[in-house]
RNA sequence: GGCCUCGUAGUUCAAUGGAUAGAGUAGAAGUUUCCUAAACUUUAGAUACAAGUUCGAUUCUUGUCGAGGCUACCA
């Protein structure tokens, strides 16, 4: 599994520079890139210079090219200790020397040697999570808050100040339902008295609503009535309709009891985050931004933007752009879901305006929902619409098929969570790894180990991919999971405990272990993989580039024999490695 | 119908246009005087199909087949 490639980076200027130097003298030709490359296993060398496209700019021999090439570079670089050339490829071995310091540079760096995408430090908004406050959150949830926080840490390692946040879907016809289910069903009951998370406990309310409803269409068809008639006309829809209206003309009654309901479905998604491990910085409710957008509908409209039709709805023309026309404002100059998600995007840069970057991590389903979001935006003239992302990823199946909450094929998150945990803690027990510890520090450590593998599992997949989920043998902890990785890096701190040594030795005269070499290729490309995973917006390219290096550790010390303490060349070499590699898993 | 995404070992996942397509798991065979064996080593096994571009294609283009999604004056 390769998604970077160990090349050595902190010699790629030099050797470029000394390459295209290099065909100038034999060639008289100028390069204008020089492609480089890890060189594959089964060969000799570290790196790789690909000679085919030189090709292009002189005639002959990739074979004679590189020679000569690999001849001119070994002259001049003192780095490059020999090289031999298959094909098109020039493989170059490195000298010791160079890893040696290119492990104690890697040391002084902080983070590493991670840089910042760019210069202009502009902060970034990530959103996430962004749930309905009428049921409990779901597997769906989880990928998307796993990658969501995930993206967020990647983007703030690269010296970006990022706001996360999560817009709540607190309004609507849903959440009456969920209201109206508990004034007929379960009035004075709280979920303090019926010991349940306030999020299970409205859910259910919702699924009484629904059980009710259908009680009543079945009722109504009995009596006589087309199913269609039957479900608009069913009493209890009508009361939840009634309710929203009520919602909206601000009847007090319905706003304490919305309020109150509310509060009990985020007291019980802030312990599912908690959990998670995932935080946000501002919440948006969209009671608050559902009318946002019409003014500037309207600017729009000034602007020709936008057109009206003759029934007075306001539309976007988007032909041109290979889409279709789309409606941005009601008939009855009531907002849509798109208005208001414009409404929102401007109303987020007019509350930060230290942002120019915004990420919505929202599920593939809506891909053409924010094409039409982000162009209507760019139409509109707003100079940050060019830096607008849509986090688009794909669903969980399940082995069963696809989750659907009305066939009750829905993963609860919290139940997850909790078979995750007891998994972990079967299996620990079973190894019988954790002897010594008190029982508060094992059931710590079983969550961490759980989680671990839930949150790996989840984002080791490219995003945009589906994930088939099996809750029962999907999830395992050997091979290449969250607890391999973790294990590794307790073994690593294990030898940071028990190993003195000074880390300012001169390391001249050492000898580097071809695994050892390796593992500090991996430490030179770990600032790129952290790049491209904020590039990407895929916490993918990060989980699986740490199971590589992982995988050359643990394959390295089954490989090296434990050297007595007075051999302390290759011992200390090893320790710096895992020192430095320790920190970041 | 139109548009978008995806098709890789039995299975779950990898692979900036580069060399002999990598891992885990499941299968077969091994390794423990060793910083914690949740490990390591060996072995068998795959690019849906067909054209095209290229020195070179899992990757780019087109078509076919298959899976999913979108195509609301819902959110």
């Amino acid at each position: 599994m390769q998604p970077v490639k160990p090349i050595a980076m902190q010699i790629y200027a030099t050797l470029e520079k000394a390459v295209k130097q290099g065909m100038e003298e034999l060639y008289q030709i100028s390069v204008p890139i020089v492609e480089f490359q890890s060189t594959v296993k089964d060969f000799e060398g570290d790196l790789t210079i690909v000679v085919f496209p030189f090709l292009k700019y002189v005639k002959g021999n990739p074979i004679e090219i590189g020679t000569k090439l690999g001849a001119y570079l070994k002259e001049n670089i003192k780095e490059v200790e020999k090289f031999n050339v298959v094909k098109g490829f020039l493989n170059i071995s490195l000298t010791d020397i160079y890893y040696l310091n290119s492990i104690n540079k890697i040391r002084a760096q902080e983070n590493f040697g991670v840089k910042p995408m760019d210069k202009k430090e502009k902060s970034v908004m990530v959103e996430y999570s962004s749930p309905n406050t009428n049921k409990p959150l779901h597997l769906g949830h989880i990928r998307n808050n796993l990658l969501g926080y995930s993206v967020s840490q990647i983007i703030a390692a690269t010296g970006k100040k990022v706001y996360k946040t999560q817009i709540i879907n607190d309004r609507g016809i849903h959440i009456c339902k969920s209201m109206i289910a508990w004034k007929k069903f379960g009035l004075g009951q709280t979920p303090e008295k019926e010991g349940l998370k306030g999020d299970k406990f409205v859910g259910n309310f919702y699924v009484k609503f629904d059980q009710e409803y259908k009680k009543e269409i079945k009722n109504l068809i009995d009596s006589g009535l087309g199913e269609d008639e039957a479900k608009k006309n069913a009493p209890i829809l009508l009361e939840a309709q009634e309710m929203l209206r009520k919602w909206e003309a601000g009847d007090k009654d319905t706003l304490d009891l919305w309020k109150k309901m509310n509060e009990w479905v985020y007291e019980g998604f802030n312990k599912t985050y908690k959990t998670l491990g995932v935080d946000f910085d501002i919440n948006y409710f969209e009671s608050n931004t559902y009318l946002l957008g019409k003014d500037i509908v309207k600017e729009g409209l000034k602007k020709g933007v936008f057109f009206q039709k003759s029934d007075g709805s306001v539309w976007i023309d988007l032909t041109e752009d290979g889409l279709d026309e789309k409606i941005v404002q009601r008939s009855d100059g009531t907002a849509i879901y798109m208005t208001q998600d414009i409404g929102t995007a401007v109303q987020r840069i007019k509350d930060y305006t230290d942002i120019d970057t915004l990420v919505y991590t929202v599920g593939n389903e809506q891909d053409y929902h924010f094409k039409v979001l982000f162009l209507i935006l760019k139409k509109l003239g707003f100079p940050w619409a060019q830096n607008l992302y849509h986090l688009s990823y794909g669903m969980v199946d399940l082995p069963s098929g696809k989750m659907k909450s009305r066939e009750g094929t829905v993963v609860d998150a919290d139940d997850l969570i909790t078979e995750m945990t007891d998994t972990a803690r079967e299996i620990s027990q079973e190894l019988g790894k954790l002897e010594g510890y008190s029982e508060e520090e094992k059931e710590k450590l079983y969550k961490i180990i759980g989680m671990g593998a839930l949150k790996y599992y989840i984002l080791k997949v490219d995003p945009k991919k589906r994930i088939l989920f099996d809750p029962k043998e999907s999830i395992d902890f050997n091979g290449n999971t969250g607890p391999f990785i973790q294990y590794t890096y307790a073994r690593i701190q294990s030898i940071m405990r028990k190993a003195a040594f000074d880390y300012d030795k001169d390391l001249s005269g050492l000898t580097l272990h071809e695994k050892e070499r390796e593992i500090i290729k991996f430490l030179e490309i770990f600032p790129e993989a952290v790049n491209n995973a904020a590039v990407g917006l895929s916490p993918a390219i990060i989980a699986n580039y740490t199971y590589d290096l992982v995988k050359a550790y643990n394959s390295f010390y089954q490989t090296v024999p434990i050297l007595g303490s007075e051999d302390l060349s290759e011992k200390t070499m090893r320790i710096q490695i895992s020192g430095a590699g320790g920190k970041r898993f």
